[in-house]
DNA sequence: AGCTATACCCTTT
DNA sequence: AAAGGGTATAGCT
């Protein structure tokens, strides 16, 4: 695989992303860490995936439209993530207990509050942030948490703002 | 009404 | 093989 990168609005700054001959395979909000990672060359995909998700943070598009590579995750992981990509369209927030029923993973299996828990580690194993929308699964309670540290939060917040789900705030520096 | 403790699954290191 | 996580709920205070 190789990576790119892409400058974003977002708090956290601009993003890294993986692609394959088959999509996209993973991605992160970590700026820093580009020194090691291949860097793609081909400056077709650079330029896609540059578009789509440009599109997609300045709210000129409501799906990044970008094909996914699954092979960085297996069995439940991808069954749920799969069915969160499927059941949640845009604008749309859904709890992780939710969630949890709705993949079926845990059919019989699982009490509620455990099953929660579970997709919460999914989420945060998420190898294809922004394209898998996890940021739209919340807590029963309110926002929920997000990985990656303080920015992590953050992040989830802006991306729910744009998608018109919370209010905007004083901080909010993206369109609208 | 609000807070703490507990449950025991799935991914990652 | 072990630890821990973006939770949900029940029980107390």
């Amino acid at each position: 695989m190789s990576w790119l990168r892409v400058e974003t609005p977002l708090p956290s700054g601009p993003m890294h992303i993986a692609v394959t001959p088959l999509g996209v395979v993973a991605g992160g909000y970590l700026g820093d860490e580009a020194g090691e990672l291949p860097r793609c060359t081909d400056e077709a995909k650079i330029a896609a995936v540059k578009t789509r998700i440009g599109d997609y943070l300045a709210g000129r598009s409501r799906e990044p439209g970008l094909p996914i590579d699954w092979s960085l995750s297996t069995g439940p992981h991808r069954t749920v993530l799969q069915t969160l990509l499927r059941e949640v369209p845009y604008g749309r927030t859904i709890t992780y207990g939710e969630l949890a029923a709705r993949s079926g993973v845990f059919e019989g299996v699982a009490e509620p509050g455990l099953a929660a828990r579970t997709v919460g580690q999914m989420m945060a194993a998420n190898p294809v942030p922004l394209l898998v929308p996890c940021h739209r699964v919340v807590a029963a309670d309110g926002i929920g948490g997000f990985g990656g540290g303080r920015v992590g939060i953050e992040v989830k917040r802006w991306l729910l703002t744009l998608e018109g789900v919370l209010e905007p705030t004083l901080d909010w520096n993206g369109p609208l």
